[in-house]
DNA sequence: CCGGTCATGTAATCGGTTACATGATTCG
DNA sequence: CGAATCATGTAACCGATTACATGACCGG
């Protein structure tokens, strides 16, 4: 089974909006395409010398010396179409925060939460930047015919991002009621000196229904 | 910067739960961990066999031949304890789907709205299969301490696949404004027979707000 | 002139999937 | 008995990251 050359996809994509050099190229990925896509300059320069000895980009070093401008091609342009229409090759889910939520019972509910904090503070300043990028797209009035796809992109990121926000919530009520810890209110319970966790199941773990 | 060995953590984590065959260990990571998390009999057998070198984890030779049991060690228990510290290392992010959506102009409307009803369907079946995990650990009695943290990790599957939902619906929306083929209801506008598609900017794109 | 940014590439390495080879057990 | 499942491992390959080497240009 082959697997799909999206890093092809992503080159001929930007270079679709227009011509830039490789390092533009790169920066453009980092920067617009980043919060679901990514890229490293050992895979783009390869690819985009591959993509002008197939046709499907020109270089033009011109402007200054060590440095060339790639343009994509009337080629380059069916060949992108062909391979957007090719079957969507989802990598394999890798969580980190899940694996060790998933094995948490390891870490106890204090660091725990302290995890799940951290994330929701990642999701607040995520939905941060794709609100700026949205006015921005919004308001530009530069880009034509791409700016409903990219609303729609920024749109999924947002609603994401929301999600994590409100079970991270959940989560961490969930994991307080767990524990005798959350730094203020009522103390440990009486009686109970050191628990193994034995009685950690009853109604705990409604988060974020 | 070296890459953390994820894959340690996961093997002795499901190993952490109870002691079981390689075969197992990849069961139980593609059919409980498998929304999050994913690992391969060519990862799985090598780490099960330097596990046993290190001393994390014991082989028992036993019950049929040609099948052994690993079991985790007490220094393995210390060791996933302090992987599970480790900070996270998340993959870059490498969204197939919004890397086509970001370029749908190449597309159109049309089959964009298609890719994102696929991703509705898929969202939709993920919803049951996580419900029905839940309702398990919810009933089942078996699992004492990890029952908590496993329903965490099942809530975040949850509310990320009815975000996803609630995205698919204001997307699809969004792209039938934009282009006239929904299958029913108002046909073609009036005058326009073969627009380049330059105004299609305005107040489209309000998707999921 | 020196540090930061722009710019281009290559080599080493690694994490991970896929495919292959092999065999026992179980069930219809 | 034959197919499906359980079970273990190895080898090849590949996509991708990281690090390295190099150099132009610009502003302070």
């Amino acid at each position: 089974m082959r697997r799909a050359n999206q890093t092809e996809t992503a080159v001929l994509g930007v270079l679709s909006v227009q011509p830039m050099t490789g390092y533009a190229v790169r920066e453009a990925i980092r920067d617009v395409l980043g919060h679901f896509w990514s890229e490293s300059f050992g895979q783009i320069y390869p690819m985009l010398a591959t993509l002008e000895r197939q046709g499907y980009a020109t270089r033009q070093g011109s402007t200054k010396p060590g440095s060339s401008v790639f343009a994509i091609t009337r080629a380059g342009q069916g060949r992108l179409t062909e391979l957007l229409r090719q079957p969507i090759q989802d990598a394999p889910p890798r969580n980190g925060l899940m694996l060790r939520l998933y094995f948490g019972r390891h870490l106890g509910p204090a660091e725990c939460r302290s995890l799940i904090h951290d994330a929701r503070l990642e999701a607040e300043q995520r939905i941060a930047e794709l609100t700026a990028v949205r006015r921005a797209i919004e308001s530009g009035a530069g880009h034509g015919a791409d700016r409903p796809y990219w609303l729609l992109t920024v749109a999924a990121g947002e609603q994401a991002a929301r999600a994590t926000l409100a079970w991270a919530d959940g989560a961490i009520a969930a994991l307080e009621q767990l524990d005798p810890a959350p730094g203020s209110g009522a103390a440990a319970a009486p009686g109970a000196t050191a628990g193994s966790g034995e009685r950690a199941g009853g109604s705990g773990g409604t988060a974020a229904g």
